[in-house]
DNA sequence: CACTATCGGATAGCTAAACTATCCATGTCT
DNA sequence: AGACATGGATAGTTTAGCTATCCGATAGTG
């Protein structure tokens, strides 16, 4: 993105409502220190400067802010995964169904720590899952490989029984992603779509998982009787 | 749980398998001084002693510490929180039941961190759904309001319309919420069911987001063509 | 029964992440 | 004119999650 795009997209075709850092600051209620730091690493693009030491932010950074903030808060990604991020969405050079992609699987990728390989029976139950649902899941598709490696986590639990909710997850999955995609749909300007997409990984994540919980805990009542000990 | 309590589910009835904190290490990957701080932070019992400067660890040490490594890397819990959750399943004192709300409830609350108040249409919008879904989710239930705040964070970064996927997000959470039970109630252990528990909601939420992500893949080239920008 | 590796236990140190504080020369506002 | 904010730079802080080192005692081997 060049200087003059960054500034349009940044600061607003028509420059209007840029503030300095004091009521950026207020506005986004992160303070200024932080803000500087942000910028110190990249995450936000610096002010534009109208005198040697005078810098002026516009809609675009405050829209920036918060969903750094978001990133950070609702999605709990490091500082180092969010510039991943952004700097997809701030790559002007890729058609945006590429950078979709993109960001979805820099979202993605957890952490998977107690990693090492996935076993055969996981990569099995995964390939036979991508088959029952008509996917394409090659080995060594990014998901498709977490996912291996997610159950063997659970088979070294001694929870490999766990695999049996497989198919159930999976057409909840396309529920949710068919209401992802519809939602990003109806976005219109490319900005708008990239940014979307990172909210609704993030954002849909955390709902999907109160709305998971609530459920759960409705069907713990439907089933235990609501105070009952199994 | 009493020492004599402890000391059987750790080692086991028959005291097979006692092991020394070398061999502990080599089993599991985790570190000698790591499994020292574990212990020391109160997330693994003690070694029992076999005199004044040996001890030895049981199966259940190891299913402990895999345990907590699983919730440490797969589902990216914090020490403090996983200490909590320990606390919780080693709490004999309250029927099953209501340990699974509680365990749920750890495991959830992540961050919370763009916080502050819901907005009332968040609100709102939540009070609805619970109507539409016949759930019970009164004001100040804990993932109900998680769920109003998330909402609200997307309104303030301008998607507010993300909320018409609400429906089909609840919908899809019922279903995996069902698959969840469902295995739950096919352990058999008190023991077994709350850290199935454990496991469901830590691995559940991996896996699930590999398979969204993975039928997001799909939709989005079913929509786009599979290689054409938008 | 000597010897070496390992043990349990304690204390101190380390690294990375995400800020936070301070300074200073320049500007703005009234 | 004078109080206060600003941009830029550098240094310090806090928390989390380990890692290193030391100690005296013990286990296992020949």
């Amino acid at each position: 993105m060049s200087g003059r795009e960054l500034a349009r997209t940044f600061l607003g075709a028509k420059g209007e409502q840029a503030v300095r850092i004091g009521e950026l600051s207020r506005r986004t209620g992160v303070s200024v220190p932080t803000i500087k730091f942000y910028v110190r690493e990249g995450l936000l693009p610096a002010g534009e400067l109208t005198s040697p030491n005078q810098a002026s932010y516009g809609d675009g950074h405050e829209r920036r802010l918060r969903l750094i903030r978001a990133m950070l808060g609702v999605g709990g990604l490091s500082l180092a995964r969010i510039g991943e991020i952004l700097a997809v969405v701030d790559d002007t050079s890729q058609p945006v169904f590429k950078l979709m992609g993109e960001v979805a699987g820099t979202v993605a990728a957890p952490s998977l720590v107690g990693s090492g390989e996935p076993s055969d029976a996981a990569r099995e139950s995964v390939a036979a899952l991508g088959e029952r649902r008509g996917w394409h899941v090659p080995p060594g598709h990014p998901d498709g490989d977490a996912l291996a490696r997610t159950l063997t986590e659970a088979e070294r639990l001694g929870h490999e029984d766990f695999a049996v909710a497989l198919d159930a997850y999976a057409e909840a999955a396309e529920k949710v992603a068919e209401a992802d995609l519809s939602y990003v749909r109806g976005l219109g300007a490319r900005d708008d779509v990239l940014e979307g997409v990172v909210v609704g990984m993030m954002l849909g994540d955390a709902m999907f998982g109160s709305l998971r919980r609530i459920a759960q805990a409705e069907e713990t009542g439907r089933i235990y009787g609501r105070g009952e000990g199994a």
